[in-house]
DNA sequence: AATACTGTTCGCGA
DNA sequence: CTCGCGAACAGTAT
């Protein structure tokens, strides 16, 4: 589900419901939805919210702290009472209300892990698109020989981008997602510069895209789908030239772009 | 009814 | 090393 807008709403939102709050008992309905002893944060508080791409975390009061990816359909609910979601995997019961993880597809996890394995973990994956100057994105260009959209949403490159702002975010720059990345030109790279940071920054301002699954912890949509430049607009007018929008699959995703603006 | 498709990532074999 | 593909899983759309 998340890309990066989401789970900043959802980090955003959880900042206002769950901070310095006590984790008072925690039920698991589905055994790989977490992953590490319960028993390690148990009475604990919460500190903090953190994020890096896609990745959640909570900082606990003490030497613990919980990693959270959602993966294509998880969604961390917060409620004051108990509720009956249709797909729930976690329950952490706070000293007051209720965070949820409801997840139909199952694969979205929360990792308990100590403080010292967080920052390995987060090194795992590349610059974050809050933290990604103009410098640093040149410097990754240098010899991917991948098409351009697969290596927007690779994350071990810079974290962040999923396939539906990786079709959003070339339609602005007006390159063709198939364009293998080491043929850009640096007019070309400076425009996807601007592109993925304008497309991000609107993506949060609307609190992300409900096409599907997503719900911020509040379980309302986001609204970015009613702005969607390209993405599951197949056949329809392109807002620039009004060619009709066409649908190819790169690495089996879905992309959509417009034939003429994007050559 | 069968098949395609869905916001992600990992691991395997080429 | 990089790549393309299937798997992890469960639902909706055509």
């Amino acid at each position: 589900m998340p890309e990066l807008p989401e789970v900043e709403t959802i980090k955003k939102y959880l900042e206002k419901l769950i901070l310095n709050k006590k984790i008072v008992v925690i039920e698991v309905f589905n055994k790989n939805s977490l992953r590490g002893e319960k028993k390690l944060i148990l009475g604990k508080k919460i500190k903090s919210l953190k994020r890096k791409g896609k990745l959640l975390v909570i900082e606990l009061n003490n030497d613990y702290s919980i990693i959270i990816h959602l993966k294509m359909s998880g969604q961390l609910i917060y409620s004051n009472k108990r509720e009956n979601l249709k797909y729930l995997r976690i329950v952490f019961k706070l000293n007051k209300g209720y965070l949820f993880l409801n997840d139909l597809r199952k694969f979205a996890w929360i990792k308990i892990i100590k403080k010292d394995e967080l920052k390995k973990e987060m090194d795992k994956i590349g610059v974050d698109i809050f933290d990604l100057s103009f410098k640093k994105f040149q410097k990754l260009f240098k010899k991917s020989k991948q098409n351009i959209k697969s290596f927007l949403m690779n994350q071990k490159k810079i974290s962040g981008i999923g396939n539906i702002y990786a079709s959003e975010i070339l339609f602005l720059a007006k390159i063709n997602p198939l364009k293998k990345t080491n043929d850009l030109k640096d007019s070309e790279i400076k425009k996807l510069f601007f592109a993925i940071k304008k497309i991000i920054k609107k993506a949060i301002k609307y609190e992300g895209s409900s096409s599907r699954l997503y719900l911020k912890p509040n379980q309302q949509k986001g609204s970015y789908q009613e702005h969607f430049l390209v993405y599951q607009r197949e056949n329809e007018n392109c807002y620039q030239c009004q060619s009709k929008i066409k649908r190819i699959k790169i690495n089996n995703r879905s992309t959509f772009y417009c034939p003429n603006c994007q050559k």
